[in-house]
DNA sequence: CCGCATCCTCTACGATACTG
DNA sequence: CAGTATCGTAGAGGATGCGG
């Protein structure tokens, strides 16, 4: 339900606000997929290259980031219809943030898995 | 439900499934807090930091940070009992990452608030 | 091919109450 | 103070089917 003072929190800190739509698992898999592609992807590429994500939460996220300028989105009127997505100046630089993640994610995963084996064999 | 083919994505691709677990709004905003304090924080001290947050979602994600490593947790028994929480090394890294995506945010604020005005406007 | 609408299922999350 | 336990709900998210 998200509080009260949750809400607030958000209206008064538009950067919090901002950075919690950023901190979504489907955000952060289709700005890293688009971004380490380079160049514009058809709808289909994009789902084949996220395994398992469903059409609706990817078109959910895409219009998102489309209405949050992170993505130009080019529709082109053929028969049958092709649309393209494409990062905007705005969504590389997030891009470039977010692969830094990625990045740092998949160079730590083994000291990830560590802990967590001792914190199960500790309990 | 996330689907079968999802699943086996996050099995297959560990540095996907640890972004995707790291790419969560109570874990950005929890690391954030940590990190920019620089030390040591009481429980209540960064419930208090991160305003209408639960105590259940609060002491859910610290346990998960706990357990992948970035967190250490520090259990003084007196009374009443005194817990810390601090960043570990891993978790002063991923903050490094983090707090560069949190300052992009509150760059752009601006920027994506145009980007939504004109997208609602051109409906 | 792209994607909206519908329906339905789960689970993330909040509220509340209780303990060492 | 810093939780755990329980319960209820809103909303995330999946499955399916239709339409341009």
């Amino acid at each position: 339900m998200t509080t009260k003072a949750y809400e607030e929190y958000l209206r008064d800190c538009p950067a919090v606000a901002l950075l919690s739509t950023i901190s979504n698992r489907w955000v952060s898999l289709a700005v890293c997929t688009l971004g380490s592609h380079g160049d514009a992807m058809r709808y289909n590429h994009i789902s084949r290259e996220i395994p398992g994500v469903s059409q609706k939460m990817l078109t959910q996220t895409l219009r998102m980031l489309e209405r949050d300028g992170m993505v130009r989105r080019t529709v082109t009127p053929s028969v049958p219809v092709r649309v393209d997505y494409e990062l905007t100046p705005l969504g590389q630089g997030l891009y470039g943030l977010l692969s830094q993640v990625r990045d740092w994610a998949a160079e730590k995963t083994g000291e990830v898995d560590e802990a967590r084996a001792r914190y199960d064999a500790g309990v």
